[in-house]
DNA sequence: ACAACTGTATCAGTGGTATAATACAGTTGA
DNA sequence: TCAACTGTATTATACCACTGATACAGTTGT
């Protein structure tokens, strides 16, 4: 079972989607690996305080990218091949990684300053 | 006269958000200093293509912050002491660091390889 | 004084997010 | 079979961030 133990929204950033990169980086790291199965709509909603219908738009989400697989009465199970779960790893990865080196180059660091700064707030 | 020429708003964050960040990195690279003139907010809202009030929400922030200076008539000026300056920048590039270092984490990365991604992403 | 610029304030409209209340249909297991 | 779950769909509502349009007030320089 995919799971939302230390599953923390923070505010500004609309939960649907935030409950989509959680399983994402799920996949990214390996801790959601294919055929796990998915809490149910209504069990995550009420287990998040949150209404139905805002799971459901991220799992509309997941299955229209083909990351999820849903049927009418049945529970919902991730579908993943080596190639997807590669390329969903690479995506965010390197997504992460040019929006860390472009925030920082803008505050006027270098490359070497930058790297110090990463080490010192792992 | 602070500059925009290359300000390039992104979308998925607010116009106003980034403009406040625009002018708060510009503090933190030193490109903009204590007295610098800001462009009125009918001209940069023409240089943007945006409406006059969204550049006066992101105005009237850095006013309540204490950071620029505006009086009804008269244009508006960068007002900065060194400790401001200097508190601006620590709190953009811890702010940025962290953001980075927990991202990166969650994608299951460890340091060395956070520090890689860095490296090749810059 | 006056034109042309400044900042400031107010109101309306739009779109996205989230909630709510249902309804319907398929699967599962006792 | 049948109750209890599952997913799916629809409609309405509320709220807030953002944008847009407009009006008003103060300054600056000629």
């Amino acid at each position: 079972m995919v799971g939302f133990e230390n599953f923390r929204p923070r505010d500004g950033v609309p939960v649907y989607q935030q409950i989509l990169e959680h399983i994402k980086e799920g996949i990214a790291s390996g801790c959601i690996v294919d055929g796990d199965e998915l809490p149910s709509r209504r069990t995550l909603s009420t287990l998040l305080g949150l209404n139905p219908n805002t799971v459901q738009k991220a799992y509309k989400i997941l299955e229209d990218e083909g990351i999820i697989e849903s049927h009418a009465g049945a529970k919902s199970y991730v579908r993943l091949d080596g190639e997807k779960t590669a390329k969903i790893k690479a995506q965010l990865i390197e997504a992460a990684a040019v929006r860390a080196a472009e925030a920082l180059k803008r505050l006027g660091l270098d490359q070497s300053e930058a790297v110090a700064l990463i080490q010192k707030y792992w």
